[in-house]
DNA sequence: TCATGCGATTGGTATACTCCAATGCTGCGA
DNA sequence: TCGCAGCATTGGAGTATACCAATCGCATGA
C-alpha cells in the first residue's frame, strides 16, 4: 500500500467527484452509496465528509443528501508573509532596505516582545515591493537573543522564511490590528503616493507554537494596490 | 432528558475541566478514561474532542495525551453583524435611518446578488452608532422577493435578527473586501468627522448555507473609533 | 553511569451494527 | 385539483471492538 490510509483514498475520491464530475449544488452519492462502492466502512466515508463540510467543500441537508458547494471566490484569512501573499496575487515580491540594525528593545517594543526595555533587538526597515512598485512600507523587530548573526543575512527577501531556515523560529499564529491611516509627508516619498493619501495601518505581533513572541512588526500599507479580501464564516 | 445528546454533556464536562479545573499545559483524562467515567463510547468521546481540537481549546500528541491549550487573547476573525459586534466590545448598538426605499437593483448591485438589473430591492441606509455616537455609514440592499414587507417592519435595530426571525433567511458567511479610503465632505457630515480623514471602506456581499446571495451592504467606518483586531493561524 | 531496548500507555484508524430525525416523494381522498 | 398522511430514503448519533503507531518510563546490561 503506498499511498496513505483508506481514509485518504476516499479523499482523493470524494474530491474528485467535487472537483471534476459534478457541478455546484450537485449531490454526491449517498454515504451508504460511498462505502459500498470504496468497501470502506460508513463511519470512514462519515469522516471525510465530516472534514470537507468544515473545508467548505460540501454540505449537508438530514434526509436529502450531500452536495457540492459553490466555491469560494476568496480564501478565508489566513497568516501568510508579505512575500507568499503578493505570490498568490500573482505578483513578484521584493524589497528595498532602508535600515538594518541593532538597538535597545524599549518601553513599547519590550512590551509586545515581552523582553526588558534594555534588551537587545534588531530593527529592519524595509520598502516591500510587487513588480517593483512599493506596496508596503515595514519596521520589524526581533529579539536578538533569538536570532543571532541576523543582520549578516540577506534582507531583501522573506524574513520569515529566513527565520525558520536559520534559526529554527516557525511563526504559527499573529495578533493582529488593522487601523485606516493617511500617510504623513515622510511615508509618503517612501512609498511613491501623494501625502495624505489613504492606507492601512497593520501592527503585528507574532508568536512560535509555544507562544514565545518572535516578531513585531509595524507597517503602512498603500490602500490604491492592496485591499483585504476575504471570506467570514458565522462560528459555531 | 432535558439536555441535548451525549456528546453535549460530554462536550460541557470536557469544557468545564478546561476553563475552571486545570491550566494550560495541564493533562487531560485519557479518552479511555473520560469514557468510563462519563459512561459513554470512545468514540463518542474523541468526536468531542476533535471539535475542541479544531477549536484550539485543546492539543492532542499521540502516545502522550490531550492537553490544555493556552488561551487565545483576540479571537479569529467571524462573520458578526454590527450589532454584535458591538455589544462584544461593550457599547449599546444603535442606528439613525437614513433612507428606506424600494428601488431596482441597477447594474452593479444587480450584478452582486445575482439578479437581473430590473429586479427590485429594498434599499436601506443607515447611520450606525454605538453608545449614540456615529461609528460606522451603512447601505445595504436585499432583493425584495426573499424579503417581502421588510419596509414595514422597524428598522433601527440589527437587520440579521430581523432577516433571521421574519423571513428565515440566516445569513452563513460573506465575502469581504477592506480597503482605506478618506471620507468626502457629505459623508463626514453624517459620521461627525472632519472632512477628509481616515476610514475603512467594507463591501461585503452576505449568502445563507445554500450559497444564495441575501444581501449587499456598503459601509464606511471611521478609524478613529473603529479597528480590526484579529488573531490570524498558519492554514493546514 | 549511561545507553539501549522493551513494554505499557495513549491517541489514530477502521469495522460492523443499531436506532433516530429530517426530507421529500407517492398516492389517496375530499 | 389540492392537501395531507404515510413511508422509504438519507444524514445524525451512539455503541462495542480490534489493531496500529507514537511516546515515555523503567529495567537491564555494557
Amino acid at each position: 500500500m503506498p499511498n496513505g490510509g483508506k481514509a485518504e483514498q476516499v479523499r482523493r475520491h470524494v474530491l474528485h467527484l467535487v472537483e471534476a464530475q459534478l457541478r455546484p449544488h450537485d449531490k454526491l452519492p449517498t454515504e451508504r452509496e460511498l462505502a459500498g462502492e470504496l468497501a470502506v466502512s460508513r463511519l470512514t466515508i462519515r469522516r471525510v465528509l465530516d472534514n470537507l463540510e468544515r473545508e467548505r467543500r460540501v454540505y449537508r441537508v438530514q434526509g436529502a443528501g450531500t452536495f457540492v458547494r459553490e466555491p469560494q471566490v476568496a480564501k478565508s484569512l489566513e497568516l501568510t508573509s508579505f512575500s507568499e501573499d503578493m505570490r498568490q496575487r500573482g505578483m513578484v515580491p521584493g524589497s528595498r532596505l532602508l535600515t538594518a540594525e541593532r538597538g535597545s528593545a524599549g518601553a513599547h517594543i519590550g512590551q509586545e516582545l515581552a523582553l526588558s526595555p534594555a534588551d537587545p533587538v534588531v530593527h529592519i526597515a524595509r520598502v516591500r515591493t510587487a513588480d517593483g512598485e512599493p506596496i508596503c512600507l515595514e519596521h520589524s523587530y526581533i529579539p536578538e537573543a533569538l536570532a543571532p548573526g541576523l543582520l549578516d543575512l540577506d534582507l531583501e527577501g522573506s524574513l520569515y522564511e529566513l527565520l525558520s531556515a536559520h534559526f529554527r523560529l516557525h511563526l504559527e499564529h499573529a495578533e493582529q490590528t488593522i487601523a485606516a491611516t493617511v500617510v504623513d509627508p515622510d511615508d509618503a516619498h517612501l512609498l511613491s503616493v501623494p501625502p495624505f493619501s489613504a492606507a492601512f495601518r497593520v501592527e503585528r505581533t507574532g508568536f512560535d507554537a509555544r507562544g514565545r513572541p518572535i516578531e513585531r512588526a509595524e507597517s503602512l500599507y498603500r490602500s490604491d494596490r492592496y485591499h483585504y479580501e476575504l471570506t467570514l464564516y458565522r462560528g459555531q
